[in-house]
DNA sequence: TTGTAGTATATCAATATTAGATATATCCAG
DNA sequence: CTGGATATATCTAATATTGATATACTACAA
């Protein structure tokens, strides 16, 4: 049996921290420093990781297999050798996803409890 | 100024569990126990809050001014003299309108990402 | 060349949150 | 009259978050 069939929703619910490293590695590769920056950017300002959420989490992350490091680095005239550059696993794709249609059903249940306006029935 | 102009954007992010109670208070009055379940009941229980963890959130967001105990009990025959009933209050409402734009928007970025499926662009 | 703002990663201690165990007691159906 | 579900509450251990602190490199302008 292959870690393909783990179900990813017995990790759930992610914390935000993690879910937003997560999403902001849905996309592309990043270095710790550029997903702060994404997230901030993403959320207009309105959420911000402290270095110690953003490396704190990046390796529990790791640790869980959800990122990896990435070897390949970019044309070396745009790259910073302090950077450290992750993606993400296919387990953490599984994992990122399982959480955002996690997130997608409350959202249609504040739609439905009036909570947000113009409900998708 | 009164309250009413309070931010609610600053209390941001909710925990999970705290989201979860406000919503489930969002469209009636409940007691602790009937949280519990509509939880559980509304996410096919894939979320199920301990006590501890249900207990001690409706006393935060009593401190914080975000629920508060109804006085007015359901019809006697119906009622079960230990329960304690609560409701969100217009603080309470504000915040958890917030809190679910924000997970909005977020649903909206992993579509966005292709984490979701077929994007509302 | 020197300073300095921004980039980049990392750890630590204090605080906050969660889960699960434990406790106590009531309600209700059989 | 008894057992299982209902109902609230607290405690501890495990986890997670925050902000401070630390270190060092990069880029740019004075």
């Amino acid at each position: 049996m292959t870690q393909t069939s783990t179900n990813p929703d017995s990790f759930l619910p992610l914390t935000n921290a993690a879910f937003h490293i997560l999403l902001s590695l849905a996309d592309q590769e990043r270095h710790g420093y550029s997903i702060m920056q994404e997230i901030a950017a993403q959320t207009k300002g309105r959420m911000r990781l402290g270095p110690g959420t953003l490396y704190g989490t990046i390796k529990r992350l790791l640790a869980d297999g959800w990122i990896e490091e990435a070897d390949d680095r970019p044309d070396p005239a745009l790259d910073d050798e302090r950077r450290r550059y992750y993606r993400l696993t296919a387990l953490g794709q599984r994992v990122a996803r399982a959480e955002a249609e996690r997130l997608s059903d409350l959202v249609l249940s504040a739609h439905q409890k009036r909570l947000l306006g113009d409900a998708p029935v």
